[in-house]
DNA sequence: CGCGCGAATATGTCTATACATATTGAAGCC
DNA sequence: GGCTTCAATATGTATAGACATATTCGCGCG
């Protein structure tokens, strides 16, 4: 447990958190309200109403008025999921990373792609790790947003790991989905058509203006996404 | 944008938050100092500190002594993920639910069932939205950590729905991959034999106990996760 | 018995002040 | 010039007091 840092208000918000997740307070549980907690510790009020306030913030006790504070009892709806930087994961598993761009264009966007607008380059290439297919990408690049893209040719550096150096992004939403190789993209990924993919779509916008699209396919028996929640701080 | 809350610390932090969400503050930049929009605002600086400190702990800045505080570059590498409730958002969406529970055993943890130990609750069923299968769930309950399982049939409420309101958890990880369907999970799903399925896995466990283990099975098509880093709070 | 009202309680927020601490920048010295 | 030293700055934390506000409890009244 991890009930002793440094601050004092840190070790009373520590100390209950500790009480809360090793399950000692259960959730519906009282908490000992402000003033009691002050005679407890020794201190004034508002230290300890910056420990619960926290606590409340991290959705790990609920306040009200009068009633006093209770353990909450916890919401499964959100976890912390990590993105991979496919580069970076598999020159972490000491294989050799490589990505080969497939094809290339300049277009305008499309009306069913809502997401971008205008100029677009268009990518699809391969994420190889050793010599075996790992994950296909298609991306398309806003030309508006990253004019710079236009004069690139992506063979040293894949086009996330380039947009990720270069343009800073304020916003992205990705989906998870599931689906059945096409005859194609069963061929790319050296797999039997109708195997399973774990679809990731992205897209980040950059003040507003959205910057990027791209939809990575993994094969579904090889890669896991994990997400945690829990005492990780 | 939000920046136009109830209290004054909120309103703070809700329009620096803007300027650094919009791009208008761009990764690197200075931050006004404490004392700067204490002046500003006409408040004294612990208003400011407060809603300084919440950006701090959000992640949206970084603070340091005598430097300044600073608009912190974003992470990609993680993300909000929402796990979803299936019941919940069945009925969300007005669709009639119903768990159908199709199989009831008690046994012992097998060996390569690490994650479990000792007597174990073994589940499975299917959530129904209207009369359309929606997802099929294999559930492993440890008995040491919840006895009072083993009297329930949940013939009403979902084995996830219980635990959820009766058991508090602390940690939680989940697991998200592709699979291709057996022919008894296409059966139940409806599917044909191979269709592209959505996993998740999912373990909890209570002050480092284990309480259950759970994977569920969507139709990949038919179900997305949504992940988020950006203005949505 | 039920209803309304006021008092007690616990949280919510803010102020003004104080002292601690890390870091920077400039002055002074060899 | 390069080094140390020292003061200025900005954040980090804590205190005591004040007023606001929601909620609950109990009392008295019809």
């Amino acid at each position: 447990m991890s009930g002793a840092e440094g601050t004092l208000s840190q070790r009373i918000r520590g100390e209950i958190e500790d009480l809360i997740r090793s399950g000692a307070w259960a959730p519906g549980r009282k908490v000992p309200s402000e003033l009691e907690l002050m005679g407890q510790f020794g201190c004034s009020r508002m230290t300890v109403n910056k420990a619960m306030s926290a606590l409340a913030d991290e959705g790990l006790i609920v306040r009200r008025r009068r009633a006093g504070s209770f353990v909450a009892r916890p919401r499964v709806h959100s976890a912390v999921l990590d993105i991979p930087d496919i580069q970076a994961e598999i020159v972490a598993r000491g294989e050799a990373y490589r990505f080969d761009l497939l094809d290339r264009r300049r277009r305008e966007a499309r009306a069913e792609e809502a997401a971008l607008a205008g100029d677009l380059l268009a990518l699809r290439g391969l994420h190889v790790a050793g010599d075996r297919p790992f994950a296909l990408e298609d991306r398309l690049i806003s030309l508006a947003a990253v004019p710079e893209a236009a004069g690139l040719d992506f063979a040293d550096e894949s086009p996330g790991a380039w947009l990720l150096h270069h343009v800073p992004w304020t916003e992205a939403e990705n989906r998870i989905s599931a689906v059945g190789a096409s005859g194609e993209e069963a061929r790319l990924l050296a797999l039997d058509e109708g195997a399973a993919l774990l679809a990731v779509e992205r897209r980040t916008w950059r003040a507003g203006e959205p910057v990027t699209w791209v939809r990575q396919l993994f094969p579904g028996e090889a890669y896991d996404l994990v997400a945690r929640f829990g005492p990780a701080r």
